[in-house]
DNA sequence: TAAAAAATACCCTTTTCGCGGTATGGCGTT
DNA sequence: AACGCCATACCGCGAAAAGGGTATTTTTTA
């Protein structure tokens, strides 16, 4: 039997450690490729018109601009092309907005490697795909994953115990104070945090934790 | 037959909003006088020799110090006074340290005038009481508030849009390119809604949108 | 229509974050 | 013994947020 051409991807998102680690996932499976990764919103098209993928799995969180309103554009512009919207937060208004938008699909990105290739199959496909967890409150509020978030995202103690603390509302000041360390190591596990997790904001850390109810 | 002499009440908390707020609300109360308003930790012993209180309302939030010690120093050192625990953010854990800790009640800043004065007199009539929808997930995700909160906290519909954003991740700069503002008008925006809140941090602002999931 | 509230915008200062480094001691594994 | 991981700590820089003002225009409401 014939053997079934792979399918290319085009990666875009501003968080290098996600892009790799999912480029590294995505190498694994042969039949999808990446056909090219994008940091900048700015790049985009372009590199759309070089590639031609099959499918873009797009940022909502793009530095500067808007993820879905590009979703937007892609899919008005190459109707061709799946559009798979990743995130890192669970925000039903973002949901409602990539549907609404006619994206094909919207992920959180902390689904599990087995969940989140499913869902690219699935889009690719043809159909969509909106994450059922997102929109249920009673599921939010019982993570499925549970403590295992941790070990998932390669997070140590310390690293959990400071986003607790962050979330209570405390600065690096009064962290140092409460657990006993200089504010210089308090900022050195802020920037592992923000490292791991790909963000880059106080806010998008918030947002984490209440998620995986640190 | 005779007149019941008022309870005093001392007011600890550095937000001078909510403390004055609350100190009308009880001025139209009989049986409940304010004997004393406290915005430092360090003033809270001293004040409470002077005025000899039957009730210490306590913010978990003051500035530098831990709420939940403070108030377990106060049970621990002056067995004849009760502490309620005041507090803008529903975090399950601190109601478990406040209950551990032995006070004798914790409440959300936003409940109801009526819910608060009835909590303020179960707990001084010797009983304890823990917000129950604190604990409760399923009553967290249906806020019973719904949108009557920006109403109650007399928030405009600049300011709950500016909430959104800011809980969408976006730096004032993104917000002013989003909206079409000056920076500096949503950073007048932001000391607002800070003043409005009795907050003064991100990270505070963050759990009250996602508490009325704006 | 006059007063109040909301929205807009700017100034200045201080503090906190975010990001780039580097470095060292402890602890367990290979 | 060597390596990797974790926790600790420091430096410097630039961006952002916080906090303090003041001021003008538009809209709403009493």
């Amino acid at each position: 039997m014939l053997p079934e051409l792979p399918s290319r991807l085009l990666l875009i998102d501003d968080h290098r450690l996600f892009n790799d680690g999912l480029k590294s996932l995505l190498n694994e499976q042969p039949d999808l490729v990446v056909c090219g990764q994008v940091f900048q919103a700015s790049e985009v098209i372009p590199t759309i018109h070089l590639t031609s993928p099959h499918m873009v799995l797009l940022d909502v969180n793009l530095q500067g601009t808007n993820g879905i309103d590009l979703g937007k554009t892609i899919v008005g512009n190459y109707p061709g092309v799946r559009v798979l919207m990743l995130t890192m937060y669970n925000q039903p208004k973002l949901l409602d907005e990539a549907r609404r938008a006619g994206l094909h699909g919207y992920l959180l990105k902390d689904a599990s490697s087995i969940d989140l290739l499913r869902t690219i199959r699935t889009v690719l496909a043809g159909h969509t795909y909106f994450d059922s967890s997102l929109t249920d409150p009673v599921s939010l509020a019982n993570d499925p994953f549970g403590d295992d978030f941790a070990r998932r995202l390669n997070l140590t103690f310390r690293e959990v115990e400071i986003i607790a603390l962050i979330r209570e509302g405390l600065s690096n000041e009064q962290i140092a104070g409460r657990i006993h360390l200089s504010i210089e190591t308090v900022k050195t596990h802020r920037k592992n945090i923000h490292f791991k997790l790909g963000i880059n904001k106080v806010t998008d850390l918030i947002q984490f934790a209440i998620r995986h109810s640190i």
